[in-house]
Parts: structure tokens; C-alpha cells; sequence
RNA sequence: GGUUCCUUGGCCGAGUGGCUAGGCAGCGGUCUGCAAAACCGUGUACGGCGGUUCGACUCCGCCAGGAACCUCCA
């Protein structure tokens, strides 16, 4: 692996030689969503980032065991005693429907989204539902260790006498005692020690709906158990890479360290990795703030601010063209920018197949590989990737001017490295304009308008020819005379 | 309030102690009956004030503005 990749852990702050821990494999564990209501654009960022990093791995010769999972035990939604509602049991009272119907119909939406975007499936994809002996099996190990106690047939983690023996806090540079002193006790009546304490396992209230048998309760588990349980079943006591949004830092992974410490004497994960979010006039994208697009929306055009549809290319493109650790804002602007570069790019690709090769090169293809592939590596920096893939199209479309040549070698390579940067390592695919041949009647009324158009412009009927492309535009037909005939597409 | 981070040209967005990021838009050109598209070429920027340095957009300090996390959150 000629290629050695940089990481930034978010536990050292810093970037890191990425070193597997068995050689050539790698183990991988992205949050998943929870499947309560549809995928919106902030989401797809960690799952395009993690895809990248695993294409990327996968092309550095690795062998990946990727898996993601699913929440579908709803997690709660304020703590005040009895009236805590999870938020698959409230959206299913609000449907009508079982809390697992409304986890199905997410859950299938989410595919389809993340197959829209070509984000490769991982290679298990558990389900926090399908895991509940697992999980309260950590309970078990850390109730055996003495980093549990019991309050009303719910289990919470004690965060304190945790901090005594290991430190709380090592992921997000917090310490217990800032956490103390700025944590306001909001409910007085509390099971709870310490307000800092988070649920393992929490007894159902009699209207709960989701509930599982435990040995303390008929209840469901706590908020940050299934990952220590699920990353540690498929991938082992100790694993690579674990990512997800920077906003699960605090607390989610924070108490999943907590967890797997306590319930086995170390940690599990060798390098934490984080997206940063997608912002919407500056402000984060977030289901709970109502400012974001679902991705059917941003497909569509259906959304108020939306001023086209964008392809869900435009938008893997879009995110790809920013660092994976910046935030990220959105725009019609912004997309359209991605839109335009895209095509851009995927033409130069097209270019490619119709090069013809000269007797010497007189580009550096070498130079151009090695800047890509050392973008990426240093920490998927996909923006410089990227950056240069577009120098590379000013040499693609200046050895066709003829102003540069290439040899069939050097052709044949370039030919090879686009197709696996842009296709295997960026994700990147074609999308059939929607001029496609779906719809026959329309296809041959416009072939007959084209071959009408085209024999006024013969006679220099020039009113009649651009009468026909004027009128075609309005209805919403695009027409444009290329040198190799005209094309028409659908706007 | 605490912790962390950001502030780059019209927009998005990289990066570095001295050397062109890139995309989109704009402008100029090629092509075209015209237009569109395509292609080629092109500018200037690093929030403010100090400091370190031969030299800072890049390091340090202060100030201003913004964000994320501290509660579910990708």
C-alpha cells in the first residue's frame, strides 16, 4: 500500500497514520439513522463521507467489514418521569400505526435514498430491535463491574465512580467537574445520582408500546447501548474506525467509550472519526430546528426554497466538494455551481472514450494520479481530489483541441484512472439525462419538429426555425444545435 | 455560562510561513444564420488591531461577528 492514509481522530485531535489492526483489514462501524421520518440532506453526509472512506480503503487494497446500523428502539424524548414517549411510539400514535410499521416504511425510504446517492450498502446493517439480548448483556458486565446501579427497575451508568478509576469525557475534551458545575439539575425527583448518569436500560411505563423483557424490567434499552453492543458482536472487543456526525460526540460516543470500558477494562475503537453538519444560512440542518430538505425534496424540486430539482449526483457531488470535516452551506447557488461542475466533469469523461492517442505525451499524467491520490489520503481531502480531476479535464479537452497529445499508453491509464477515481473511489455515476427514450410519442414528435426546423434553416427560413426551438422552450423543451446534430432535453 | 471551532475574491469552497487551489457566476475569445451549449483564456481574496519573523492569509495575543456541543440530533 503505497498510499499511506491519514485520518484525524477525534480523540488525539490531530491527524494519524492509519494503521489496521490486523493487516489489510479494516473494521468499520458508522452510526446508522433512526428511522422515524424521512432522510433529509444533513444526513446524507456522513453516509456519502463514510462511503467515500470506504471505497477509499477498499481501493488501497483493504478488506472491509462495514457495518451500520439501524435504530429502530426509539430513543427518548425528554427524561421527565412518566411522560418520556419515544420518538418511534409518538410518530407511530400520530400514524396509526405499529411502532415497527413506521421503522419499516423509514427504513425503506432511507435505502432508497442512500441508493439514490450510489452509497455502497454496508456489509451488515443490525438493527438495535434485533440486539436486545446482546445489549443487555453489556448491562450485565457493567452492572458486574460496579459501574451500575438499579433505581425503579431502570439501569444507569454511574458516571462518577467511573471517573474515579477512568477518565469521562477523553473523546470530547470535557472533564466531570466542568460537567458538574454546568449541568443545571432540572428534575428534582429523579432516579438518577447524578444528573450526568445516562439510562442503560429504562423501564416502560405502562402506554409504552416498545418493550422488551429484562431482568429488571419489561423496557427498552438506553440511548447509546446498541452501537458498544452491535460494533463489539461484528466487529470485535477492539476495532479501527468508528464515525459519525460530530453532533453524537457528546454524549453518544462519549458514553459508548464509557460503556465498553467499564463493561471490559478498555476501550474498542482505534480512531474516532467526525463529519461536521450541513448548515442552511449558516445554522445547522436538523430535524429538530424543521429548516431541512428531505432528500425526495431535493430530488423532486418540491420545496418552497428549492428552485430546481437537484440530481442526487449534484448532491454527492456537492458534498464530496467539501472537506468531510467542514461545515458545509446550502444554497440553490451552491448546488448549481455542483450541477454545472459535475456535468463538466462527467463530459470530460465521456471525452476520454473518443481521445486518440499520438505517437508522445505531453501531459503529466503521472503528476496528476499522484496529487489525487495524496489528496485523499490526507484525510479524504475529496475537495483538492476533485480540484485536480478538473485540471485534468483542461488536459483531456486540450488533447482533443489537439493542443496536447498523449500516448496510447498514457491514454490507456488516463482512461483507467478516471473510471476508477471518479466511478469506484468518488461514487460517482452516470445519470440519464431526462431526455431518455421512456416516452416514444414525444421522441418522434420532436424528431419531426427537429427535421422541420432543420429543413427552414436549409431554405434560411430563420423565423420559422427559430419560431419552432422559441416555442418548444416555453413549453419546456431545450434544443440546442451541437456539431454532431441537435439535442433536446427536458428542463 | 462552560467546552470546541470558524471568519478566504460576487457565491460555494481548499490550502500554505515566501511559489496558480478548484468549481459556479462575470468578462474576453473560438464556434454558430442567431441563440444556447461546448471549449479556451482571465481577475482579484484571505474579519479588525497589535506582536513574532528577513517575510504572515498562514504562528501568537486581543477585539468583533458567527457556529457546534453541553438535551434527541447525521
Amino acid at each position: 500500500m503505497e498510499n499511506q492514509l491519514f485520518i484525524y481522530n477525534t480523540l488525539s485531535r490531530k491527524k494519524e497514520a492509519f494503521k489496521p489492526l490486523v493487516p489489510g483489514k479494516v473494521g468499520l462501524y458508522v452510526c446508522g439513522p433512526t428511522v422515524y421520518s424521512n432522510s433529509h440532506l444533513g444526513h446524507a453526509r456522513p453516509f456519502i463521507t463514510f462511503d467515500l472512506l470506504y471505497r477509499y480503503l477498499t481501493f488501497l487494497g483493504y478488506k472491509v467489514r462495514y457495518v451500520r446500523n439501524i435504530t429502530d428502539v426509539g430513543h427518548l424524548e425528554d427524561e421527565v418521569e412518566g411522560t418520556g414517549e419515544d420518538r418511534i411510539t409518538k410518530k407511530a400514535r400520530l400514524e396509526q400505526i405499529e411502532p415497527m410499521e413506521v421503522v419499516q416504511k423509514y427504513m425503506n425510504t432511507f435505502h432508497r435514498n442512500m441508493d439514490d446517492l450510489n452509497v455502497t450498502p454496508p456489509s451488515i446493517e443490525p438493527r438495535a430491535s434485533g440486539h436486545i439480548i446482546e445489549q443487555i448483556q453489556v448491562i450485565k458486565d457493567i452492572q458486574k463491574n460496579g459501574y451500575a446501579y438499579e433505581a425503579n427497575g431502570s439501569i444507569y451508568f454511574d458516571v462518577e465512580k467511573y471517573n474515579q478509576k477512568y477518565k469521562y469525557g477523553i473523546l470530547s475534551g470535557r472533564n466531570l467537574d466542568d460537567i458538574k458545575t454546568n449541568t443545571r439539575q432540572l428534575d428534582g425527583q429523579s432516579e438518577k445520582k447524578n444528573s450526568f448518569d445516562f439510562a442503560l436500560w429504562k423501564k416502560a411505563a405502562p402506554e409504552h408500546i416498545m418493550r422488551w423483557p429484562s431482568p429488571w424490567s419489561d423496557g427498552f434499552p438506553g440511548w447509546h447501548l446498541e452501537c458498544s453492543a452491535m460494533s463489539t458482536k461484528y466487529l470485535g472487543e477492539k476495532f479501527d474506525i468508528h464515525g459519525g456526525g460530530m453532533d453524537l460526540t457528546f454524549p453518544h460516543h462519549e458514553c459508548e467509550i464509557a460503556q465498553n470500558t467499564a463493561s471490559r477494562g478498555e476501550e474498542s475503537v482505534q480512531y474516532w472519526m467526525h463529519n461536521n453538519m450541513i448548515t442552511i444560512n449558516g445554522q445547522k440542518m436538523a430535524r429538530s430546528l424543521g429548516n431541512f430538505i428531505t432528500l425526495d425534496e431535493l430530488f423532486t424540486g418540491k420545496h418552497e426554497i428549492l428552485e430546481q430539482a437537484y440530481s442526487p449526483m449534484t448532491i454527492r457531488f456537492f458534498i464530496l466538494q467539501a472537506h468531510y470535516r467542514s461545515t458545509i452551506d446550502f444554497s440553490n447557488e451552491a448546488l448549481q455551481a455542483s450541477e454545472k461542475g459535475l456535468e463538466r466533469l462527467m463530459a470530460a469523461v465521456k471525452t476520454l472514450a473518443e481521445l486518440k492517442a499520438s505517437e508522445q505525451s505531453t501531459v503529466d499524467l503521472a503528476g496528476l494520479e499522484e496529487k489525487c491520490y495524496a489528496a485523499l489520503s490526507d484525510d479524504l481531502n475529496s475537495p483538492i481530489a476533485i480540484a485536480h480531476l478538473f485540471d485534468g479535464v483542461k488536459m483531456i479537452n486540450s488533447i482533443k483541441a489537439g493542443t496536447e497529445s498523449i500516448s496510447a499508453t498514457d491514454l490507456e491509464e488516463l482512461r483507467k484512472f478516471y473510471h476508477t477515481i471518479v466511478f469506484d473511489v468518488l461514487g460517482l455515476k452516470e445519470e440519464q439525462a431526462s431526455a431518455g427514450g421512456d416516452n416514444h410519442i414525444l421522441a418522434e414528435t420532436l424528431e419531426l419538429l427537429i427535421n422541420l426546423r432543420r429543413d427552414a434553416k436549409a431554405n434560411k427560413d430563420w423565423a420559422t426555425a427559430d419560431k419552432i426551438r422559441d416555442e418548444l422552450n416555453e413549453i419546456g423543451i431545450e434544443l440546442k444545435d451541437t456539431k454532431d446534430g441537435v439535442e433536446w432535453s427536458l428542463k
